[in-house]
DNA sequence: GCTTCAATTGACAGCGCTATCATCATATAA
DNA sequence: TTATATGATGATAGCGCTGTCAATTGAAGC
């Protein structure tokens, strides 16, 4: 036998609303799920009967006898970063008009965590998962591989997708931002990073190979740290690194949080951007076209990217199973030049 | 009859394990619970097959067969804003390691998306409710009132809560950051606000009645937008209140994103901050420490706040229902007084 | 009048798991 | 040796809901 918890009054189930309007629960669970089949007058006397005992179904039966959850997984590396803010907002404003959960939660760059929260994802049986990032834990992937549902992996891209994977190149990214920097003539390109995850390590990679390509590249360049990325970090990033290269030109940052730390830094210390130091950041996150000076930054495309995948989850889910050609779109990037960055011709910065 | 849903491979159950190991399903699900109740080398061999198989326990019957779900409900207003993104992190910092899940929902500020996320919430059946903000719906509240689990009302103070409120009062701090503006000399003093939510009407009367107080009010004096705050938008309010009152002194805005606006639009128009302009912030987010000039803010304990909530819910849930003596918990908020504020003795901004 | 059909409503079983109690070994005490 | 306690495992009965199909009703068709 079941022990009821100590409870005020047991919530009232589907049973007490038909007892009340005088049906038969069947009828109450019509009413709920395709009220359209039930007659207008009856539909009024269950609504009512609801109302007055304040009754909300329970999902986890509903999940159970049905085995449809409506829910959508979604594991995110961060929550505090604005990309995956914007990320979730458009993938809410795809699903919950479609009738779907979104359910989110915070690997927090992880993979580790993010093994934990597929495998509790999993247990909800969601509809889909949608995984902010590319490589997984091996134990993740075996569960998502048996899953059954569509898996979607975004934000960066990979060769072998566990189903789609919908994203941009981080390693084409920091090469184009790094080669913008080049071109504007500058030499002593410094490269900021904040904790050193799949994306981010792809970007320096990007930043790496344009810079030994024109052979510019020095280890002592880079300036990196274990810790989540912070506005303060980005000041600290670079005070660190202009302390051991002072002849510094640019900086291109992980992220524009960083960046925008390289900014108030910058003003600290008198030295001007883009004048005396050029400034490129990473995301193009709403107040980066908004700063003083306006900051360079690498346009990722988070919001189609949002729309892209709910959109796709919703065709396989709907549409009979119709998959789309490729298991691999690539959404691209822009650069969105702005005033942080300047040719370096009428430089003169010593130190 | 159960139709099964179109699946590669309909996923294993505690029965498939348990056939696997030689085991009833019973023990199955014994060795997942309490493992302590099941000898080292069952426990070994129910493993294994659980690997074996890529098992995951369906939550859904397991909340129903036991009705626990393990499941903190949490309404957050806003995703974007880092108020909320650090009140969660200290949320999940406490729920984790205690064996609880955090959902959570957004509202965006409206309380109609509210009651329709504490209505999803209900429906699966939550051991509590945290809700970042104190004025819900009739409806919502009624539903709430006959949840019988523990309901946390937070951010804000209410003089009638659900069941317990922790929070701050705005009204408090948006007179403190008045008056502090007030005792450094300014007189024309504006405000700036976004999204009337609630809580930010609240800061706004503390503003006005400081203001009244002391013979400065002047509703020319407010400028305010329904539109979500951002660093642009901060920019964009203060450039109009700039020109309907080119004498104003100082601004004290609703939050640090539309501060920080303020504070690139005035680098922009050249208006020396502090020396020209007085700034003050709201919420101290993590940028307000190491802007340029420093951000002086209303620091809100929004880490505290959340890991008092949940010291509070753990300690009903656990120990059998002992509540606080008050059911309504004023965490208090500070002044960070940095240097975007000064005196306005040596002050010369004439438009 | 009687069949035929659609529109409503109801009966029943079972989704996958856990609480409870019974059962069965094994160890300890008498 | 037998009684008793202890620990490990199994049998059973639901949790609250929905899929299926049967039953009922009234209207339309012959």
């Amino acid at each position: 036998m079941h022990m009821p918890r100590k409870q005020r009054r047991p919530r009232s189930k589907l049973s007490d609303v038909a007892l009340r309007a005088g049906v038969s629960a069947v009828t109450v669970s019509r009413a709920l799920r395709r009220p359209e089949m039930v007659s207008p007058q009856l539909r009024e006397r269950i609504d009512s009967a609801i109302k007055d005992l304040a009754y909300i179904p329970n999902r986890a039966a509903s999940i159970l006898a049905s085995s449809r959850s409506s829910v959508i997984g979604v594991v995110v590396s961060s929550l505090t970063n604005g990309v995956f803010a914007d990320y979730l907002r458009a993938l809410h404003d795809m699903f919950q008009p479609a009738g779907f959960q979104v359910m989110v939660l915070n690997s927090r760059y992880s993979p580790l965590e993010e093994e934990k929260a597929i495998v509790t994802l999993l247990g909800q049986r969601p509809e889909a998962l949608i995984l902010t990032d590319v490589d997984q834990t091996p134990y993740a992937r075996e569960l998502l591989e048996h899953a059954g549902i569509p898996i979607i992996q975004t934000m960066g891209l990979t060769d072998a997708p566990i189903d789609i994977n919908i994203g941009i190149s981080q390693y084409d990214a920091g090469s184009l931002a790094t080669h913008h920097l080049i071109e504007l003539g500058h030499r002593r390109i410094g490269i900021l990073a904040a904790r050193l995850d799949s994306r981010t390590r792809n970007r320096v990679a990007g930043y790496t190979d344009a810079m030994k390509q024109k052979g510019l590249h020095d280890e002592a360049l880079l300036e990196w740290s274990a810790v989540p990325s912070t506005v303060k970090l980005g000041g600290e990033l670079f005070s660190a690194l202009l302390s051991r290269c002072p002849d510094l030109e640019a900086v291109f940052c992980g992220n524009d949080d960083l960046a925008l730390g390289v900014l108030f830094e910058c003003a600290r210390r008198g030295i001007k951007v883009p004048e005396q130091m050029s400034v490129v950041g990473f995301n193009d996150l709403e107040f980066a076209a908004s700063s003083c000076p306006a900051l360079t930054s690498i346009a990722v495309p988070r919001h189609e990217m949002g729309r892209l995948s709910a959109e796709i989850v919703l065709e396989i889910i709907r549409g009979s199973g119709a998959r789309p050609k490729t298991s691999r779109i690539d959404l691209g990037f822009k650069l969105a030049l702005r005033d942080s960055t300047r040719m370096s011709a009428q430089r003169g910065l010593k130190v």
